[in-house]
Order: C-alpha cells, then sequence, then structure tokens
DNA sequence: AATTTTGGTTTATATTATAAACTATTTTAT
DNA sequence: ATAAAATAGTTTATAATATAAACCAAAATT
C-alpha cells in the first residue's frame, strides 16, 4: 500500500535542490542557496549526501579567483527524483 | 519558492496514518499498525505527536477485556495535511 | 592596514525516527 | 491447572538526521 520514501529525497533541502536541478540542469552553489533559503552549511552537507548516493555531480573549479561549486543531477538522481514522487502519490493520491 | 513542509506530516509514519484517516475517518490501531506495516512502538509515539498537535484525536476504551485505541482525524489535522500537500507541489509540481 | 564579504567546509548540537525492552492482560496449548 | 504465547499497547534507549555555528582562505572594500 505505502511504498518506501527515498530517504535521500525525503528531506525538505535535498528535495527543494533536486527539483532545482530538475528544471535547470545544473546549477551553482549560490543559485542553489539563494533559491532554497538554506545556509551555506545545511546546503554543503546536502549537496554531498546527494553526490555521495549518485543522485548528483559536483564540479569544483575556480571563477577567476574564487572557488566555484556546479551541480548536476544524473539519470540515476531524475530516475529516484521519479520514484520518489511515485511513491508519494501514494500518500497523497 | 519552497514553502516550508509541516515537520510534523514530512515524515513517512505520521503521513501514511493521516493519509489512512482522512480516507476512513476513523481507524484502530491495529488496523492502521497493519496497513503502515509500522511496530506497534513506532506508531504509538507517532500518533501521540499527531494528538498533541491536534491533527488526531485518540480514544482509549475497551472491547470486552482488551484495550482498544481509536483515532479520528480533526479538522485541524485535514486542513494541515491540505497544505502540506500543496507546499509540497512546489517542489514535485 | 584593518574589516567585511565571498564561497565555501567541518564540527557540534539538538531533534527525530525507530526499534528494543517492557507491562498487563488474555488466549492457547500441554 | 499452568506454562507459553499472543494481544494491545507504552516507555525508554539508540542511532540517524537536519541544521546551525564555528571555522578557513582568499578577495574586496573602507
Amino acid at each position: 500500500m505505502f511504498k518506501e520514501l527515498d530517504p535521500l529525497l525525503h528531506s525538505q533541502l535535498r528535495l527543494a535542490v533536486m527539483s532545482l536541478l530538475l528544471s535547470i540542469d545544473s546549477a551553482e552553489f549560490t543559485f542553489l542557496k539563494e533559491k532554497t533559503n538554506s545556509t551555506a552549511g545545511n546546503l554543503s552537507v546536502q549537496l554531498n549526501k546527494l553526490s555521495e548516493a549518485g543522485y548528483i555531480n559536483i564540479e569544483k573549479s575556480f571563477r577567476g579567483k574564487k572557488p566555484l561549486t556546479v551541480c548536476k543531477i544524473t539519470k540515476k538522481g531524475i530516475k529516484a527524483f521519479e520514484e520518489y514522487v511515485h511513491s508519494l502519490q501514494g500518500y497523497i493520491q
């Protein structure tokens, strides 16, 4: 009846990040921080979790002399998101 | 952009319970336990949280000689659930 | 040259979900 | 009759989680 809800996605901030990445495909740390209204520390932790799960990948580089973190959703991430949404439907019809 | 997700509802078991109570209006502890595949301990804790929030009310009595716990969703609970679903749409459209 | 801002990471803390252990009674089996 | 198991839960302990606070290095501003 009620399917498991992927705990990696059943988290407000991580879900918001994934939602953003689905629509725009690639986003900078600062962009995600602003759009999700999160603190840098929290965002940093959650991005790493998504990355370790293979749901996003993170490219670190420099823009000029400042660090630049760019995130992209992966196929695995897209699939997990879709499955999560599907499972969630069972709870909220 | 991303609305807050009521932390009381953003929990797999509590959401399942609320979902059930929305459709059937009144349910026994054992019914909820079976439908949600939860342990009695976990269910007991989560029901009390929902009750303390005023989202459900719990009537304890006896059926014959066995304890009987019956739960009903409240108006406040229905409203909170609807708001939660509405907020969630912003994440999963 | 001191202060603030930018772009983060690491660590500590408080909350949470969950299961394990427990209680009390009842039913079933020997 | 009595020991064992099942029912219907509650309470407590633990492990995981989310989150913010503290921190770091470099750059920009005053």
